[in-house]
DNA sequence: AAAGACTGATTACGTCTGTAATATTTACGT
DNA sequence: ACGTAAATATTACAGACGTAATCAGTCTTT
C-alpha cells in the first residue's frame, strides 16, 4: 500500500479518533485542532486516501462516512521500524538515549519506559 | 534548512562514515553499499545536498571533496523529535512500548535501555 | 594545438504532495 | 417531478524527489 502522506495523516488521526465521520466532520475536526486547511482541500486528502487504501467509506444518504482501514497501531508500529532503520540502522536505544540526553523526555516517560525495562526483567527470570 | 530526503541521506550516511571524499569516492562506496544508482544519479544527490547546505566542498584539481556539514547526531535528533511529534504526539513511551509488545528490540538494546534507565535513577537520587 | 576524458552544472521528466478550483452527480425540499 | 444545494469526482499547478541524460568547462595526452 503507498504511502500516508504527512498532511493525509492528519486526517487519519482525526479518524482514528473517532469513526466514522462524514467529510464535513473531519472539516470540522481538523478547523477545531487548528489546522486551516481549506474543505476542498480536506476533500481531497480524503479521496487520496480512499485511493491509497488506507480508509473506506459507507454511503449515508448523499454523503459519505469514512472510517480508517489502516489501524493506528499498525502505522505506528511500521513507521517506526522504518523510522528506525533509516535513521538509526536499525538500532532503538540510540534514539533513546538521544531524547534523554537532550533533557527531551517528560516524566511519564521517564516512569512508562522504566515500568517497561521492569517487566523485560521479570519476563527473563522466568 | 530544507529536509534531507531519504535517497540524499544514504549520501550522507556515506560521508558520514568518512569525509573527505570526492563524488566518484561516494559512488563507490555507495555500490559497496549494495545500491544500484547511476553514477550521475549520485552526483545530482551531491549538488542537492550542496543546495541544501547539507554538505560542503572542497576544490582539489578538477574534482571536489565533499564533507558533510550537518552532523549526523544534529540531524538524528531532529528527525527523531519530529518523528516522534507527528506519529507518538510527542510521547516517546509508546513507540519503546511498540517494539518491546513486537519482540523487535535486540539484547544489545535492552541492556542499553536498561543501563539508561538505571542511569535516571541514579540521576534523579542526587 | 587539438582531441579526448573527466568533472561539475544544467536540464529532463514522471510521480507524489500540498493546496485548491471547477465540474458533475444526486438527494431533498417544494 | 424538478430545480438547486450539497457532496463527491475530476482537474490544476507548482515544488520536491528519484533517476538520469546532456551540456560545458578543463586537464591531459598525443
Amino acid at each position: 500500500m503507498k504511502d500516508i502522506s504527512s498532511a493525509e495523516l492528519e486526517v487519519m488521526k482525526v479518524l482514528w479518533q473517532q469513526a466514522p465521520r462524514s467529510a464535513n466532520e473531519v472539516v470540522e475536526a481538523l478547523a477545531g485542532a487548528g489546522s486551516d486547511w481549506h474543505e476542498k482541500t480536506v476533500k481531497t486528502l480524503l479521496n487520496r486516501l480512499v485511493a491509497k487504501n488506507a480508509i473506506g467509506f459507507e454511503k449515508d444518504g448523499r454523503a459519505y462516512l469514512y472510517f480508517p482501514i489502516v489501524a493506528q497501531a499498525d502505522y505506528q508500529q511500521k513507521e517506526s521500524r522504518s523510522f528506525i532503520d533509516k535513521v538509526f540502522g536499525g538500532r532503538l536505544a540510540p534514539l533513546v538515549a538521544g531524547f534523554a540526553g537532550e533533557k527531551k523526555l517528560s516524566p511519564e516517560d521517564i516512569a512508562e519506559l522504566k515500568a517497561l525495562v521492569a517487566q523485560w526483567e521479570q519476563e527473563q527470570k522466568q
